[in-house]
DNA sequence: CTGTTAGCGCATTCAA
DNA sequence: TTGAATGCGCTAACAG
């Protein structure tokens, strides 16, 4: 059997109220008392019952963060600075410290909700969602509505990468990433090369990540009078023209993506890729083609990851804070700091120009 | 307030008991009963209560997993293969399903013992430790009475991809990875290419997996008569003369690690890194110092992760297969599959032999 | 400053 | 098949 309060309590001659309040240190005790309470708790190796500390306090040290794919260095590196914040650092008592549950959704809707039951179900003191949503009207409402009841039972939500939830209240923090803004210089950067006709291997498009990248895309094609303006408030559709092709956010997508594409519209001289991941299987499928990267095709990721800078040729891509957002999550999700104006803050992304872009090869003229 | 177990019987007009047997299905109940509580459950949009039931009924559904690193692809494949295997399947009940804990600790000893009592006190029903161990006399005794007490209370240990614990007692179950057989091969491969000056671009040495890899290293060219074989059970060292350097298993102990090495030994002809990630490090030193990869120098990386294929020149590593790994860790921790005899497995691993190692230059004689 | 007393929400006896 | 009663280990009032 464990050790429990009591027996530290029999041992060191106290109440099982004594030795709580030392191990919690958040009521004055006698300094020869705590001295005793503390040598009986290390000669029996006392461990704290998290759940019955939890269930007598209405509180857990549990944070949940949701990713699509752990093994996925895009959640890998949110997940691993966000924890790193959370746990507990030197200024603070060994024990404090929160434990973050690190919970692989797949991507799955399913999946989604039923963590958010799990960690409903162990009050979790904070969750955060990580990466683009999936827009399903449905399922959009289903967790909404299940984070407001976290919150409302005090459960802190934060939101990072992924667009607000409107319906859900103020208690949610959002810390957006500029998908947008980063497509649409991305593309505004091969349009500035000469290239006209740039493909787009895309991720899966019910995915906010997805339509924000392309709506960028869009937009800068538009500026330059290549595609019709999308106007606000008009729900994104790709155009029946362009080549466009839809996958996931992995190498093999990427792989796949690039062939169709080159079936659909063997003219292009660009490939705007899903994600750096992808972007890696685009220049694999156009080196088993022949096609040379930057040569023939220029091709470009997005996100930054740390491997893109080894690629070969080096990925022109768009960068993502992404340590820095999960940081920041961590730290509004305990409440250490303050929520930004309006409850959402936006991260800025940056273009990273390597070597897999370059004028398209007939414009040396 | 939140919704209890009390709230749904009264509405249901029974006792909490039968809402609790309704719940765990581990118990009779008449069909009518069932389904008014069943109702009474949907209406009220009742949450269980993880910690009060944990509490009583003394388990509880985390299982925490211990890695060095999230944003490390190795854990990261590791930890997204277990998380799949433990949590609910399509066959389970919903809501069934264990909550995995990825625990990032920073490959920092105090930090795994924090983590180890953190889990120890949400009375965890599983732990998994991955990646090689930090070999310190002190540190894995300190290891080992944690997990002999985890162990006594119930708890399931797994290792994946750390040695044995043999003071521990059979109840940790081990899945090694074969680090020795992996690196041997691989240098016997620069060796049957013709290299003679192999250096190392090593992990920090007092982990086991630098140790095991250094003396598969080690092996091979003892069986060429290129250096002294090492007693079973003497201590693993670096000979003095050896073209060695030591540092992390990222991407810039890499870079400065094959930098330092070219100091030491500019006639290196082939350098092994610790893993892929460290031999991208390498790869770009070498680039940046104007040698090329495999002309000039050739290098080898390990673990086969995902990017590896895709660096220029694709690396030439051994294949580790985590993800099989990870599953298995995972369904021995549920104790859903047998411990293989003796308590432990050894996961084999693979020699890939890509693009970035060739015969040294001034072989084509 | 310290001890006593009630629960926290649930699973599980023991009766009925 | 169901209900009443008890306790899991701890925290938080409330006294002293």
């Amino acid at each position: 059997m464990a050790v429990t309060l009591a027996d530290v309590a029999a041992r060191a001659g106290v109440s099982s109220a004594t030795v709580s309040r030392v191990l919690n240190g958040n009521y004055p005790v006698a300094g020869s008392t705590r001295e005793r309470v503390r040598r009986a708790v290390a000669e029996l190796d006392y461990v704290v019952n998290g759940q019955a500390r939890a269930l007598a306090a209405a509180s857990s040290d549990l944070v949940g963060v949701l990713v699509n794919d752990v093994a996925d260095p895009f959640f890998g590196l949110i997940a691993s600075a966000l924890q790193r914040e959370i746990a507990a650092g030197p200024g603070r008592l060994p024990g404090d410290g929160k434990l973050a549950v690190v919970c692989n959704t797949g991507g799955s809707p399913e999946a989604e909700l039923t963590y958010l039951t799990l960690l409903e179900r162990q009050r979790a003191a904070g969750v955060v969602l990580t990466g683009g949503a999936v827009e399903d009207r449905q399922h959009t409402a289903a967790v909404t509505a299940r984070l407001a009841r976290l919150a409302a039972s005090g459960t802190r939500i934060v939101l990072c990468g992924r667009p607000p939830l409107p319906d859900a209240g103020a208690e949610i923090t959002t810390i957006a990433f500029d998908n947008r803004g980063g497509a649409r210089r991305l593309t505004e950067h091969l349009l500035s090369l000469g290239h006209r006709r740039i493909g787009c291997v895309a991720g899966p498009l019910e995915r906010s990540t997805t339509r924000h990248r392309l709506e960028g895309h869009r937009a800068a094609l538009a500026a330059y009078g290549l595609a019709p303006e999308v106007a606000a408030g008009e729900e994104f559709r790709d155009l029946p023209g362009r080549p466009v092709v839809h996958g996931g956010y992995d190498r093999s997508s990427g792989y796949d993506g690039a062939l169709e594409l080159l079936r659909k519209d063997p003219a292009v001289t660009a490939i705007v890729a899903a994600n750096d991941t992808a972007a890696l299987g685009v220049c694999a499928a156009l080196r088993d083609r022949g096609l040379s990267v930057p040569g023939d095709v220029s091709v470009a990721g997005f996100d930054d990851l740390p491997f893109s800078v080894d690629a070969a040729p080096a990925l022109t891509t768009v960068r993502i804070p992404l340590q820095e957002a999960g940081a920041r999550a961590g730290r509004l999700v305990l409440g250490r700091s303050a929520p930004p104006p309006g409850a959402m803050a936006t991260v800025a992304t940056e273009l990273m120009v390597r070597g897999s872009t370059a004028p398209p090869s007939g414009s040396a003229r």
